[in-house]
DNA sequence: CAGAAAGGTTGCGTCAGCGCAAACCCGGCA
DNA sequence: TGCCGGGTTTGCGCTGACGCAACCTTTCTG
């Protein structure tokens, strides 16, 4: 990790019970759980601090308990793509540790965060000697890839309008915070992640959203993204524009 | 499965050494995969049957011995996509099981083949019993997320031309067989595949195959598509169109 | 508080690729 | 042998969205 702007602690009160929330001990007694979480690094780190890079080894696995983590590969020519975004109680970095051993992004804290992380000694033993864990793994693993896959196929098919509303939606879902009938997205975002997210331009991004703004469908407060008109959106995602 | 064209065996002596170098039972000793071969459904099916539908309840796992399996998405407005191809050795539906419960694309047979399957109780035993099974599966999976994740990026940033020719690589990559320094991708490939794959139209990869079968990089034998200089090919890949 | 740096907006010209429509090829079958 | 149907090719017009360039706004930082 560090390049020495990280504290580190182990884990607290707090975030013991954060750690005993994630999906990858669901199911799991909750004594086992708290081995998890005893086994657990965690790391406080300002925004846009690096947590992995693309192509290194890797050593470990993560969890974001605070904060935002933005995950982004870059392809041989230059290009860039954002492949997600990781709100609190999610995991990231895993995979890797049980396929060719090197990181295929780039993770860095998008906010101020609190992550969590194993040694992949510990967690390989971990889900060598619980078969719950395991599938737990397979399970979150098994959801990324129905994810992605459904993005690969609105990329493939839908119009750069309809999949930045998708990546929105998508968004909301992930870490809506429900407030008067509105809905904020609790991890800022820039143009560029929604134009990274969605597959297109930072100009098309912006001119969209700008105008959606304009409408009222969307509005800024402080650094995140507020939806206003959720309905209106999924119209959109639909039936393009009519 | 069946419409009642289908032929369906208990495993034989070929289709148990087949079944026993699926990357399924990868680490394991003989006597074990032996035992998941005989766990085993074997159906010997033509081309073009279904194997499962879209939306359907997972009921099992499947993998290919013999022949090839398209795997086709289609989105709620009716848009296409072909998330992938699957060749010998491979498995596919399997990830449902651990998830939602409900399969994500359709499966059919790209040419006549023999798929063998596993029953869900019988498949989630050998994972729970088995933490090689499924650190094995998370490694399956695992290969697959990052494989979709580097289409999906290539979707985002680059021309059709080139996610075309990645298609093609990628097919190569899967299965392809060595012949006389020409390589034959032994996968019935129609137009619309290769433009479902790529995420472009039937229009656009039909004149893009036609114009490097006309300069000699491609050619057709009897339904199978043949890369004569995969360079020349890679080439493309990377520069564009230079 | 000034100045820099990072992010956001927008006008405008350009073109890759979409997609209709019409023709073509070819294997299977009566 | 001739017809039918699925797959393929290709001409042509159209447009979504790319991307440069210039400018504006907000956020750091010393």
């Amino acid at each position: 990790m560090g390049h020495g702007m990280s504290e580190q602690k182990t884990p607290s009160q707090n975030t013991v019970r954060a750690i005993c929330a994630l999906g990858l001990v669901k199911g799991l007694p909750p004594e086992v759980a708290a081995h998890v979480a005893s086994l657990a690094r965690v790391d406080v780190l300002p925004g846009g601090a690096g947590v992995f890079t693309q192509g290194a080894v890797a050593q470990r696995a993560y969890a974001v308990l605070v904060g935002a983590v933005r995950i982004r590969q870059i392809g041989s020519d230059g290009a860039q793509a954002l492949m997600r975004m990781i709100a609190p109680g999610e995991m990231f970095g895993t995979v890797a540790l049980f396929t060719e051993g090197y990181y295929p992004a780039d993770a860095e804290t998008a906010m101020p965060s609190h992550i969590a992380s194993w040694s992949k000694a510990d967690f390989m033993a971990l889900t060598m000697n619980s078969p719950q864990i395991a599938i737990n793994i397979i399970g979150m693993v098994g959801q990324r890839l129905a994810n992605v896959q459904n993005r690969l196929r609105e990329m493939a098919t839908q119009s750069a309008e309809q999949r930045i509303v998708h990546a929105l939606l998508m968004l909301v879902e992930q870490s809506g915070a429900v407030q008067a009938g509105a809905c904020e997205i609790c991890i800022p975002l820039r143009r560029r992640d929604v134009a990274e997210l969605a597959g297109t331009t930072l100009y098309t991004a912006s001119r969209l959203l700008a105008a959606w703004e304009k409408v009222g469908l969307l509005a800024r407060s402080r650094q995140m993204l507020v939806v206003r008109d959720a309905n209106k959106l999924r119209r959109i995602a639909q039936g393009g524009l009519l």
